[in-house]
DNA sequence: CGGTATCCGAATCGATACTG
DNA sequence: CAGTATCGATTCGGATACCG
């Protein structure tokens, strides 16, 4: 892909959005954000998660530095996850975005629902 | 998929997040937010995306009544974007996720390479 | 309980070529 | 200029099985 772009922070903005943008991260950071500390089990039943996506979306979460793990080595095991003050931070854009989701899905629905009308018979 | 979720938001913030909230969609909603109107190659060459998916996002936002989209039949032919209303109330918390990634960008990258020595070597 | 490893179909995306 | 069509490569993501 060329470079020839003029908004120079588009591609520092993707960076960041393709790491911390995807759905799974975004409702993990939204979960954290209101219960304050979940267990992996807890996550995973919370937000009808696979395993393994969950897994892999915790892991990049931590090593982008949003995301605690503390580890309790008792039986049976016991890990949970909080939120990292870099993650705190990124909870008021979150919350906006989704609040803002929330506030106007009936009103995207109703609009995909007269270009369905308009464009498909 | 199970449906035993302890956050009934989660799948309707999913669903929303799922139409607005890829990356591409959202670099195309600031560059409308910051030019107010742009044409298609104009968009093109901005962001750096490639025809095809620079073609399907702005359908996908014209459907979902963030875009609109004005034809003019000239030779050549000439199509103009702008947001619509609702796209304009997107506006704010997609600028706040923006800022927020441009200013956490080196922190991230930070985060990233400590984790990586610690674990990677 | 909290993972990791493997498999495999589905969805995504870029490159390329073609049209009005 | 502004798309659409097609293709191949990569990625995503769930299901399943197994380990500490």
């Amino acid at each position: 892909m060329l470079d020839e772009q003029g908004c120079p922070d588009c591609k520092r903005i993707n960076e960041v959005l393709s790491r911390v943008g995807d759905r799974w991260s975004v409702l993990i950071i939204i979960s954290l954000a209101q219960y304050g500390t979940l267990r992996f089990n807890e996550l995973k039943r919370n937000l009808g998660i696979s395993q393994r996506m969950l897994s892999l979306t915790l892991k990049e979460l931590e090593r982008d530095g949003l995301v605690n793990r503390t580890y309790h080595p008792t039986i049976p095991p016991k890990v949970e996850y909080n939120l990292t003050p870099l993650g705190e931070s990124f909870r008021q854009p979150v919350a906006a975005l989704g609040q803002w989701a929330l506030g106007n899905l009936s009103t995207i629905d109703a609009a995909r629902a007269t270009y369905d009308e308009a464009t498909g018979p």
